[in-house]
DNA sequence: ACCAGGGAAAATGTCGACACTATACGTCGC
DNA sequence: GCGACGTATAGTGTCGACATTTTCCCTGGT
């Protein structure tokens, strides 16, 4: 799968969530869903302006609309915008990803119950096709495919537990970490175990066992989270990689750095008493 | 307490979510919070209109701001705007409820066990305090009382889950029912069953028993949402009044009316194929 | 009587403009 | 040379206006 097709993936998974459903879409949809895609494909990194006049001069819009985009998906997690102060995409701490994970691995746990026991058989069906281009993405060694199978098959599993309101939270807090897929993807071996548990997942829905269900879910996602902080505290120097797994969600290890970003470019203006974290001591 | 004083508390309630710490509070701000807090306090049913021109001249300001602060609500779920229609104050579905209260409930367990072993004494000991207010406030039937004791036992008790993330989605779906708390309250019987929960909730803590606590409070939440769908069942005719627990979360059983809010004015115009639910026939 | 249709009134989405604030750059002092 | 100060630039929040769409009311047909 090249760059383009992973657009365009991304770009529908955005408007899954931002454009509720509009038909046709707005602008202020249109113009979310393409930002929104920019920054899950990573061509915006994290920190980067968003200002209101650069967007409105390539969208040829007035600046409200752009306003109003920016603010779904701060709604999303995928945009900041401070007070007065210019949008940017939004930085995760090492602490915001521990958040995450922790909680959408309660909510999947939860969720994966009720499918595991009120999925029809041809829901469970459309799971394992899934499931299966989760494999044939696999052996090809095209993790871009893979996931967004994957993304799919969550999509699908969030929409199997018959609850819109964990659905929508479930698929945020995922659109979240999107941008961060790289780290998860850069080893084969752990693509490799994520696919098996899928898998399994599908098995144990197949045999309508809640808590093995619940379970693996809640398994690969901790491990997921295990492997990014592993990545994650190697790039901040000596923090330690430590288990999260019944451990507090917000460790006192202070995260030096934002997550897989680059430092934001030196500010020349006289910094305000903001809220940005702890000033980085070079 | 009286009506202002919990109105009082109702604009510190939504503040505390909407605006994110700003200070001072934005224009945009105050208007959500205003507006918010009296879709809490019912000033507003479920349904009324929210027409941006009307706002605007109420709070002396131009449509912008009243605009983003419609959309900040619809962020918190207590406001719908569907496109190019008039923004209304959310109708909540008896499915919408049972939605909302068991996804709560799955987070309020997850964060139990995490404030079971890793809160201080100190920290239990305020919620302690809170706990003792609820108390007082049952003894004098002041119903009122209790309801915002209750809400600051359970801000108290996400913030000491240490995780933002969760905080955030826990008090946002509080936020979303608590217009409903008259159904809650309305028989002292259930709150003196309420408060006894609490109680011993924080004797679990004490005791950091995390699975007593996660129990405890998916038990409470649980009976709460019984009673209401006991309550809105009732309201919807023939729906039986069918225990939710271990049940599928969107159940068959299609909700005739809008929970506790009077079906919406006879509408004249056209009906334009909307996102309406089904049509009420008189 | 009731439902459909037409047109007036009103609300929405978007725009360009303005005051105010944050940022960036040049200049000064050391 | 490096760092702090002040000014120019650029961006944000808000406003009032306009085109388009929805909503409301009234009339006419069956």
């Amino acid at each position: 799968m090249d760059a383009a097709e992973s657009m365009r993936r991304a770009l529908a998974s955005v408007a899954a969530i931002v454009s509720n459903g509009e038909q046709p879409p707005s602008l202020v949809s249109r113009i979310a869903c393409e930002v929104g895609a920019e920054i899950v494909e990573r061509l915006r990194a994290p920190g980067d302006d968003l200002n209101s006049v650069e967007l409105s001069r390539r969208y040829a819009t007035s600046r409200t609309p752009v306003r109003e985009a920016l603010m779904l998906l701060e709604k999303e997690g995928l945009v900041t915008v401070p007070p007065r102060r210019r949008p940017r995409v939004s930085v995760l701490d090492i602490r915001d990803v521990r958040e995450i994970y922790r909680t959408r691995s309660a909510l999947l746990e939860f969720i994966a119950a009720d499918v595991a026991r009120f999925a029809t058989d041809e829901e469970v069906g459309r799971l394992t096709m899934i499931g299966e281009r989760m494999g044939s993405a696999f052996a090809a060694q095209d993790f871009n495919a893979y996931l967004w199978a994957n993304v799919d098959f969550h999509d699908l599993n969030t929409l199997l537990s018959r609850n819109r309101t964990v659905k929508r939270i479930i698929d945020s807090l995922l659109l979240r970490t999107l941008p961060l897929r790289r780290l998860s993807l850069s080893r084969a071996e752990w693509v490799s175990n994520s696919l098996d548990d899928h898998l399994y997942l599908i098995k144990a829905y197949r045999n309508r066992d809640p808590n093995l269900a619940a379970a693996l879910l809640r398994s690969n996602h901790i491990q997921a989270l295990n492997r990014l902080e592993g990545l994650l505290g190697a790039g901040s120097g000596a923090a330690a990689w430590v288990p999260c797994e019944g451990g507090p969600n917000l460790s006192t290890v202070t995260a030096r750095h934002p997550v897989a970003a680059p430092p934001p470019r030196e500010r020349r203006g006289r910094p305000r008493a903001g809220t940005e974290g702890e000033g980085a001591t070079p």
